[in-house]
DNA sequence: TCATTAATGTCGAAT
DNA sequence: ATTCGACGTTAATGA
């Protein structure tokens, strides 16, 4: 990894075209190749970047550029390109600070996710969804993709359950493609969105679907289980 | 901001929890507070990370934490925490690169080609998306949200255009509520999804939803208005 | 402050 | 290679 500190313009011509006006802002290399410009600035992303594969070539600026402002004597420009002819230019006028680091390989980021958690315990307890509903599956397979729970109700109509940490316009749309998908197979099919919380025009949408939203608390929820272990 | 190349586990506990074991990485604390860990492996993200505002807590690591793996002598924990609770907890054992960089404000990014510009150039110029057509209003409002463009043909039948840089299949499905939203206020409104480039699938279900789609190119459509103010 | 939406989204998995 | 959904989405904009 190569860390540099210098002043520098940014241009990028690709998806779209961005230019940064010379400041002093970090650059950095990384093994791979890929190159991110970052701002002292708060932000997670960088202002502008390459991603690997691509590759970079470095080169003195142009001493009196067609039109263009000149580059500085010992101006260097760094011309990074992918293979979908996107590239990044950045001419460096002065460097502040430049030094290489080995790093190693890196174990990687070990994940503790909620969507997946939160699917295991409604599983587990669908009656906290609705009281009238038993399981039939998790993860109950269609052509367009697995329903998150497949259930019945007293009256053995089946109830497709869609679980999101937070309830989007875009969670109705999906549910109501697997409805749409089991009616053949199942006759009418219940429809209910759950979530740890809901946008209002979720809640919208899904009204016109004919589509019930739960909404349901996550600590309630591993209370609840914890509560349920003490019995035994 | 501060580079620092070391040795360390991070653990995140917030939105979800998250554990990176001992390996040598590179943190970023910039200016705004926020901190960044990036690894040399590829990648345009943090590996984790604290968005400003948040602050941090530098101490020397316990010297026989309850139950844990001591920290080495030395050894220092960067404890970083915002105000929704969210922690990061950086255990630096080894430090190989500490520098502080003075660097500036930013002039910021300018960008080009995106949406918001797509919307403007073809709003003073409807008849590129199809002759016949004039613009009632840009960001036409309804209940879900604005339509992009609202037109009339010639026969006065209200037309709704979906502008997307790139036309997918949500595109599609959002021209579609829009569509369905209009129709007791206006009638029947015809669709048409423009975009600089379409995705299969987003034309296959525009077609099968009676939806027009027109592809424009950037490059043309600021070429047009230029030749247009040649004429004046 | 909250809600909404685009993004060079990125990333990973399944097809 | 493409499609699809999740993301600690992030970031920007308007109410």
């Amino acid at each position: 990894m190569r860390l540099v500190i210098a002043r520098c313009s940014v241009d990028y011509a690709g998806r779209l075209s961005t230019h940064l006006p010379p400041a002093v802002r970090l650059l950095i290399v990384k093994a791979d190749g890929s190159v991110l410009v970052h701002t002292d600035d708060g932000g997670y992303k960088p202002l502008n970047w390459m991603s690997a594969p691509c590759t970079m070539v470095e080169e003195p600026a142009p001493a009196a550029p067609d039109g263009r402002e000149p580059g500085q004597p010992g101006s260097q420009v760094w011309r990074i390109t992918n293979r979908n002819g996107e590239t990044m230019t950045i001419t460096v006028s002065e460097v502040l600070h430049d030094s290489a680091h080995q790093l190693g390989p890196d174990p990687g980021l070990l994940k503790d996710g909620v969507e997946k958690q939160l699917q295991v315990l409604l599983s587990e307890r669908c009656h906290v969804v609705r009281p009238d509903l038993r399981l039939v599956r998790r993860e109950y397979p269609t052509d367009i993709g697995p329903v998150d729970l497949l259930c019945r109700d007293q009256a053995g109509t089946f109830v497709a359950v869609e679980i999101k940490r937070r309830a989007e316009i875009d969670g109705v749309e999906q549910l109501s493609r697997y409805l749409a998908r089991l009616k053949p197979t199942l006759g009418v099919v219940g429809g209910i969105l759950v979530a740890l919380d809901f946008k209002p025009q979720a809640r919208v949408l899904a009204a016109e679907r004919g589509i019930q939203c739960v909404q349901v608390d996550y600590d309630e929820l591993r209370g609840v289980e914890s509560d349920l272990l003490k019995l035994f």
